[in-house]
DNA sequence: CAGGATTCTCAGGTTATTCACAGGTAGCCG
DNA sequence: CGGCTACCTGTGAATAACCTGAGAATCCTG
């Protein structure tokens, strides 16, 4: 099921009609307040818990249609955690978090069901539509909403990462695809550079703020090159994606 | 819920028909009250707090629908009061007030959630705005107000930022923008052009007072060019918006 | 480990915007 | 009708915001 929220964008709904409801397991509190306050704003209800213990305990009592899980926790080691998460809720699809050079074949293990991982430092754009992917393909939300974002005729695929633009193929980066993600999520929505920035690039990025006008510009040359412009710019204020004409 | 108020302007009310509760945290006292008076114009029920400490034990008592909170505090950091608040409140929106060349730095997460930001020196009419815009999609105020307004033909999107009249759009600059907004929000009641001067223009602002004339000017080529004219000057009194014909 | 793709910094170039200044115009009062 | 005042607006300079080319650094892939 979909409903329209307050910001105007669609959200995923539970079967019966109540919000989705996830559990974010992280032993640093920052982050789990960053992520928690990015999930809400998605308009899911979100817990936290900082350990496993805490974690198992708020899985039996809130029944979390997904759970956000940092695979290095100060009391116990991931495959444990998920082990005692499986006991209480078989069917619970899990996000891991996970350091950038973490072993790959055990993450291959953790992974082998229906769940997925991002790497630290992640950006959230990513943890969100991750989120989305995990909770579209489980059945919590009730409808199975497309994967397909569209603003005129320029097309967005999430799950398969194709984009095209009046049937075109469009090849894009990693970044330019978080991006238009973003402005596509948004349509006819003015964003801030530093919305951008603290949405599509990762929490510890440190660089340059302009990096923002140099991927607007490469998405430019990619999506708007010759046609009618999409993305526009709102001197002083951000940006914004809208249908050609 | 919308109600109108004595000044004869629409304002925001919370669920139960009370007031919208706010918390302006800053160590200035005279920005805070510059600030406090703003809001309260707005029909807002205002409490202010000078340090990092004071929010908090405030924010506990009060329980306020958004918080205007100064990233720079004597007590703590930004991050801090931050974590500290959503302790309290998880829900409650943010609008951060940061120095401008601070912007790069350490607002990295800040506007993850809803949460907005804007720099100083600030104009009245921006942080009202993005306030009003924070409330609204918090779902604090009960009635989902749009984000459109609309005098006559004219009409203003505050989203995307875009205006236009009798269908056709209009390109405007900022600070053109921020003033027909002011205009708007007040149709058929003439505004002087110190009240402008201190709404749309930023508290520092040293110039002379012509810019008002200059930029209704501006607006004036804009909107009225050709059509029957909705900006009216009132000799010796101000400026007032109001339908064609 | 080479080659290519990608991310990002830096800096110069371009355009839009803001604002001061000053001369012009129109309302108002006697 | 003359003069005073308030308001209007053309011109142009300074500035701010944005765009983009070139290349260094890094990551990824075979």
């Amino acid at each position: 099921m979909m409903a329209t929220s307050p910001h105007g964008r669609t959200e995923l709904l539970r079967p019966d009609g109540s919000p989705v409801r996830v559990l974010v397991v992280d032993d640093e509190s920052a982050l789990a307040d960053l992520l928690s306050m990015a999930l809400r704003y998605e308009g899911w209800e979100v817990r936290t818990a900082g350990d496993g213990a805490e974690a198992i305990r708020t899985t039996r009592e809130l029944r979390p249609d997904a759970v956000v899980l940092d695979v290095m926790l100060p009391d116990m080691d991931g495959l444990t955690v998920l082990g005692r998460l499986r006991r209480e809720l078989p069917e619970v699809p899990v996000l891991f978090l996970t350091a950038r050079d973490a072993v790959e074949d055990r993450i291959a293990g953790l992974t082998a069901g229906g769940d997925d991982y991002v790497t630290k430092p992640f950006s959230l754009e990513e943890v969100v539509a991750r989120l989305r992917g995990l909770l579209r393909r489980s059945g919590a939300a009730a409808a199975r909403s497309e994967s397909v974002l569209a603003v005129g005729d320029l097309v967005l695929d999430e799950d398969s990462h194709e984009v095209s633009r009046a049937g075109q193929e469009i090849h894009l980066t990693a970044t330019e695809f978080e991006l238009l993600r973003y402005l596509m999520r948004n349509p006819r929505r003015v964003l801030s550079k530093a919305q951008i920035l603290d949405r599509v690039w990762s929490y510890d990025f440190g660089g340059q703020a302009n990096v923002v006008e140099l991927y607007i510009s490469y998405l430019r040359r990619k999506i708007d090159a010759g046609r009618s412009p999409m993305i526009h710019t709102r001197r002083g204020a951000g940006y914004l994606i809208k249908p050609g004409e």
